[in-house]
DNA sequence: ATAATAAGTTAGATTGATCTAATAAAATTA
DNA sequence: TAATTTTATTAGATCAATCTAACTTATTAT
């Protein structure tokens, strides 16, 4: 079945011609797929696409040749594969529909965030900007959602994250390490000896009252005590 | 693509099975416009549902030998078909998901009755109950959309229609003839004589203050002036 | 470095929804 | 009623998306 439209590129005769070319749902499926491998720092390769959707290597194989040609993805035999910027902004945009309506479907039709997921998966794919733009506007143009995920905006535009020290962050909640505010050796050092690189997550558990110190889980693994100075020259998103 | 889920009642040994049955988003395409052929009463004939859908008389002949089997119609070489009660249902279960959108789209996301259609086109495939109960209670289970259509509850079942005099109609609402007050021979030659038959429908253009006559518009083509007795004497909804 | 394993590819089949061309039945007109 | 026209059906092709089985290339382990 038919459902996206992906403006196309073509130049003939050093002209350029702009036409819009359709997008099955399967291809949109895949582009999706093949985004949140690139952002989870995946190969993107046969393999992992095929046990992403829940299909065969060779009916992936098959339909990246198609993706190929379509110019949304770069592709080479047994070499690894790259989604190009024609892929990735039709990637976004699908994204944003996604997003846009779990936050739409939690906010305003008041469904639970567990039963969002599998709605929006269906009504990504509906052909409608109007639609879209409407929630959009509805829900006064967010930029996260409630994971923290983020939105891209109508130009396929991801917002960029504002980082704050963990010492604000809120209990319960799962932060991304975005950088530090003190850039001393020793500090530096601390942080590696616990394996905290750019990125690695950070979950608060518990924050004593006293001293603000923290009880941490670190990538989901390591559990340790943060005091609050550590807290507030940590700067996560 | 498989999209819906219909209940399916099978016997085996005397014994009553119920069962979920996939039903794809082209059979449900197909058994809406049966639904609304059989209302129209126009004959449900291959030929028709060709044109309807806008695709060629193999490609139902052979659809229609699909539904017949799961028992969404019934179906025999040459004659004209019907629908089952289980296809009935199934039409207007899809039937309340598109009327109820439509209303959505309208009342909630301020979108245009006229661009509304295509959308909910597509969002009356989504699969999900939830979904569009919440729909409902926040449109405060409404038993007609703005064209003066009916939707079906949750339970298949229509809204009766309770007819009224035209003369209580509003200015540019279109309604329904559904009967008369007065069955003098003269009114209804009168009637006759303008095409207004039972189902004809009467758009109030103007009312005129000073005598309660209304300028209409029927069936979307003759326009002309009723005086009050007129409109007092026309039932419609 | 070679053997074993994993990942990727090709070939060919299947299913659903569509088409065209040819044929058959039903309805209409002369 | 016979001829003509309309409608319905059958047969066979195509296309997208999927599969299995067999084969090839790349990676890993011994």
């Amino acid at each position: 079945m038919l459902t996206g439209l992906s403006l196309f590129e073509m130049r003939v005769n050093n002209r350029i011609f702009y036409l819009y070319q359709m997008v099955s749902l399967t291809e949109e499926n895949y582009l999706k797929t093949l985004y949140r491998l690139a952002g989870e720092n995946q190969e993107i390769s046969v393999k992992n696409i095929a046990e992403s959707l829940n299909i065969k290597m060779p009916t992936v194989n098959s339909m990246v040749k198609k993706l190929a040609e379509k110019k949304f993805i770069r592709y080479e035999k047994y070499k690894a594969i790259e989604l190009t910027e024609k892929g990735r902004k039709q990637a976004l945009y699908i994204l944003r529909k996604h997003r846009l309506t779990e936050l739409f479907l939690s906010e305003v039709l008041s469904l639970g965030w567990e039963e969002v997921h599998d709605i929006a998966e269906q009504i990504e794919h509906i052909q409608s900007d109007r639609f879209f733009d409407r929630i959009d506007e509805m829900l006064g143009h967010p930029q996260f959602d409630p994971h923290g995920e983020p939105i891209p905006d109508a130009n396929g535009k991801l917002p960029v994250y504002k980082s704050f020290p963990l010492s604000d962050g809120r209990i319960n909640k799962v932060y991304k390490l975005a950088g530090v505010a003190n850039h001393d050796g020793s500090f530096l050092q601390f942080l590696d000896s616990l394996g905290l690189t750019l990125g690695a997550t950070i979950e608060i558990k518990e924050i004593q009252e006293f001293d603000k110190s923290m009880s941490v889980k670190l990538n989901n693994k390591t559990k340790t005590i943060f005091s609050f100075t550590v807290c507030r020259n940590l700067l996560v998103m």
